[in-house]
DNA sequence: GTTAGCACTCACATCAACAGAGTGCTAATA
DNA sequence: TATTAGCACTCTGTTGATGTGAGTGCTAAC
């Protein structure tokens, strides 16, 4: 059922007036607010067949009314379609480009957080559609050699591996050029157990050490870095009262401090490129149990060519949706200039 | 001024009661815990005198008496002296070898956190007294190289260094003899600036490019990773309700979440290692503002030969530092095993 | 030096009274 | 027929009075 425009514009007013205030809102306030000019009974009227449908609820008899998830739900749909309505305002961020990965994306999660007084997470961008661009085995003494792996996008893995017994230079230098002429150019997704088997015959020589190098080196790179995964502005939540009850926060800052399920919640929104990459969980909506009475917006993001993760901003259901949102989409360009067309 | 014994126990008997329960004790419970046979009215003779020394205060009027920050440091010196008093009754911290150093030091914070329900930290042991073991550098790409660098207890660096020119493979190859046999053995604090430009001298070459390479170099190895600190338990804190009311709970988040600080006040232990490397901070005592309604102990742990950090336990002012010292000591014996005696 | 006894203080819980915000319903109005 | 004014009703939150209990300090007796 679809509502007429004069109900959508009330329940508007409604959640906008709510996200405000955080106050649960009467018909006298729409009243006054709005400019359909209509005395607060026509409200109350309206405002009952609003909750009818759903859309409001009211936390106690003579109390105002606050949006339910599909009021919330409604509203943020109807925004969506409405793209790109009015210019940012704010374009700047402030965000500068870091060295080191791990620094970049704490960054990026920290200035989020400051620019929308929410909790941000954020996950290490996937690498294994990345081609390899170079692996070395080198031997460090004795019993020990490192394998150095680097990857398009400048990532840099290295493993020690431990060995029984050492490897002579030349079978090194073997190795090395067998890696890099069959493996180079290829994704690491392409890596498999298969090709590996086939690198060992290649390999000529059937001793056990070469055979065991060969596998250690192979999981090094398919050793996926889950749960890499960083947050920030956790104690943004205490400026939301409906959140920061001892045993709210507590949850909540388990949840971000755990991470596991963190992880899962970000990893869902990586299949829905195809759209905005913009997705809203309101409420019960969001897989993870302790926050249901929080929304999270997710985002893809990109930093080089095909190095993707997901970024997400945690706040109280009544958070500024459009403001996230288009907080989001500016992150996403500052991104592109601080990495493409610099 | 020595307290006389019948103070001392006294004040001992308050601190304990008052560490279990949080509310302030009055003289009748002392009378009825301690073993003095003393009545009421004496034990509140007592406790007035104790409150003119200094080492416990009233809230207010009519209610039982709290520790000072004196009284805690008096009881906490005491508890030092005499050490080892009784064995160790839980002998297990469940801790397990991980292979990356991150994990485990996440993992240290995380056990340490469940086993003594406060807040932990710990920071990445230094490397800058280990000997260099490896280190070579290769060619990416035309304009990439990486530098790998390996150091006693198989930490692993490694840098991108951006080229403008590419080297060939004979001068890579003369740069990494001559890195590597002028280097190795050497602890990082001991390779300077003054060394590098020698080296600048031995390679025969005056060419621009071999001489901003190894100062790439060389600032590869002598970067700190500062800041890198690990916290857990974060939640802990709502279980003492001194420190979860608002305002101090989310101080108390973002000063963890900041880590700027908490790297400051381990350092400020790395010192210290000639005692048995435990320091206790009560109240006003941390460098950290905003944690004086918080004690803080501290210690230094190792774990391959020569790797120490500092690891910190942060809590209410009436942590059980009993607990929380045989805890720490503890840990260290086990990660001694688990790194060490294996 | 120790203790019983007592008056006193202060935080905290309980309760009634009340104000205020908001609703739903009814009857009047445009 | 849709809108509105008016009113009774409901529920929350605040305020102030009152009482209770834990604890103290002091004094006088042991």
């Amino acid at each position: 059922m679809q509502l007429d425009d004069r109900k959508m514009r009330i329940l508007q007013a409604i959640i906008r007036n709510y996200l405000e205030t955080g106050e649960p809102v009467g018909s006298r306030t729409i009243s006054k607010f709005t400019d359909l000019n209509l005395s607060s009974a026509t409200i109350r009227n309206e405002m009952s067949d609003l909750e009818e449908l759903g859309y409001i609820v009211q936390p106690h008899t003579s109390a105002g009314r606050i949006p339910s998830d599909k009021g919330y739900r409604l509203y943020v749909d109807a925004m969506m379609e409405e793209k790109e309505r009015q210019v940012e305002e704010k374009n700047d961020l402030l965000l500068q480009k870091e060295d080191k990965l791990e620094r970049q994306l704490q960054q990026v999660a920290k200035v989020l957080a400051a620019n929308t007084e929410y909790a941000t997470m954020i996950s290490a961008p996937r690498y294994q559609k990345n081609k390899l661009k170079f692996i070395q085995l080198s031997r460090v003494d004795e019993h020990q050699m490192v394998a150095v792996i680097v990857v398009e996008g400048n990532i840099i893995k290295n493993n020690m591996l431990q060995v029984t017994q050492a490897l002579d230079d030349e079978t090194i230098l073997k190795l090395n050029i067998l890696l890099n002429t069959h493996l180079n150019g290829l994704s690491i997704d392409e890596i498999n157990l298969g090709m590996i088997s086939a690198l060992k015959q290649k390999a000529g020589i059937h001793s056990d050490i070469v055979s065991n190098v060969l596998d250690a080196v192979a999981e090094s790179i398919r050793t996926e870095e889950d749960l890499e995964i960083y947050t920030s502005g956790v104690n943004n939540i205490f400026k939301y009262p409906e959140l920061s009850d001892h045993t709210r926060a507590s949850e909540f800052i388990n949840t971000l401090e755990e991470k596991q399920q963190l992880a899962e919640l970000l990893h869902e929104t990586f299949g829905t490129e195809e759209n905005t990459g913009i997705q809203v969980y309101i409420g019960d909506e969001t897989p993870i149990q302790t926050m249901k009475d929080c929304s999270v917006v997710t985002a893809t993001y990109e930093l080089e060519e095909g190095m993707r993760g997901t970024i997400g901003i945690i706040g109280p259901k009544r958070m500024d949706y459009e403001k996230v949102i288009s907080t989001l989409k500016l992150l996403r360009n500052q991104l592109d200039v601080l990495y493409k067309k610099t």
